[in-house]
DNA sequence: GTATGATTCAAACGTTCGTTTGAATCATGG
DNA sequence: CCATGATTCAAACGAACGTTTGAATCATAC
């Protein structure tokens, strides 16, 4: 038996593999000649490529969407006395996820990377899963950050949470359009940065006055 | 003769196809079928599937950073008096985008949702194209922006424009995690509220106090 | 050592793919 | 009408794909 089992290593080169070239250009060869196991490996652990994506998927979010939830569970509980903060929520929100990935033995680039790419692969792949792993979730936010701007329709603040998920899947994507000219000065190793900017910017996104003329009128 | 040429026709069934399944998951035969051509046809008027591709993404991105560039050059001829405002920044880069592939015969949908997905191709495939599309385009916004925004270092600059591309994508890509759940009450068809909202957003993001201690310490 | 289930293997299946090829057809000008 | 280049066509090429298959090997318990 190998030092790392099969299936992991089944899982880690698909994951990196994946995350570069997206589902339909990732053929299982690619995947099994850089785990160095054989082809029929995967559907003998896995059962198809499909499942195999949702298995990668499964096994990086769950993990920091349990931590969200625990976030939260504090937040919606200090919420019956005083309305929670923009600011608490954000951090709930971006803090485990630009943590995703990172360990000792990987930098979690590429898990961010294909976290983030899920939102490019056709939808009738990815929208059960995306659905599954974010949509009680992306619930609970909508209901706190509905608590913190009352003032804001529901539909108001569901566009606002969206537009908050771009920022985030974008940083975590790296998938930058300034940095490809030369002059750019755009560290990318600077994630402390690059984090408390995009947090900053999301929560003066969010605390803008409403835009919407009759932002109450959607409840 | 058809009443519209072949050339069109491939590229219309293609930029449909490209934007749903993305490029690997993309099957000329399936464009060929969609535009009732024959399938050497493409390689015919295009030389190769990756030469489409760019065919497409020019044909239509084209127009619109026309249009940033017109606008961004009566800013720029204003800003030698006074400074440029961040709202009408914003407005250039996001209304020219917002309004992508709209016309009598198409609700441009498509269209955005490929040039939003092109983002998530593989960057061997995609950066080069990006970079001529939008290389230009982006130094100056975010030197307008560094003019709007002097206290911020030109890295928290590129960093907020990222940022604001983030949402602009996301909102394109019609890519939402709170609509997949039953109760959500985001009206995806009210394109004029999401609009004004993500522009509030980005204004309201982009004028956020320094997030960094040292923001001029770029310069 | 033997039996059994788990796991890995190489080969194959049937399908699909982008690209190429040479012939047929079309469009146009002289 | 003929010549010529443009365009379209059907077939084929060589490669690649996810999945399946049955045999071989491994791991473990008795």
């Amino acid at each position: 038996m190998r030092e790392k089992d099969t299936k992991e290593r089944i899982l880690d080169a698909a994951e990196r593999i994946f995350a570069e070239r997206g589902f339909a250009g990732t053929s299982l060869r690619a995947v099994t000649s850089a785990a160095d196991v054989n082809l029929a490996a995967v559907h003998y652990h896995f059962g198809s490529k499909e499942a195999l994506l949702q298995e990668i998927l499964h096994r990086r979010v769950a993990p920091i969407n349990q931590e969200r939830a625990k976030r939260l569970d504090r937040i919606e509980a200090r919420a019956a006395e005083e309305p929670p903060s923009v600011e608490e929520i954000v951090a709930a929100f971006l803090e485990p996820a630009v943590q995703l990935g990172d360990g000792p033995e990987s930098d979690g680039r590429a898990v961010r990377a294909l976290a983030a790419r899920i939102y490019g692969e056709p939808r009738e792949l990815v929208e059960p899963m995306i659905r599954e792993e974010f949509g009680d979730l992306s619930r609970r936010f909508v209901a706190l950050l509905g608590r913190a701007r009352p003032e804001l329709s529901r539909s108001e603040i569901e566009s606002r949470f969206q537009f908050a998920v771009g920022v985030l899947i974008f940083v975590i994507a790296e998938r930058y359009v300034s940095n490809l000219t030369p002059d750019s000065e755009l560290d990318l190793n600077d994630r402390e940065a690059i984090v408390r900017r995009m947090s900053a910017f999301i929560v003066h996104g969010l605390c803008a006055p409403p835009a919407d003329a009759r932002s109450r009128g959607g409840s």
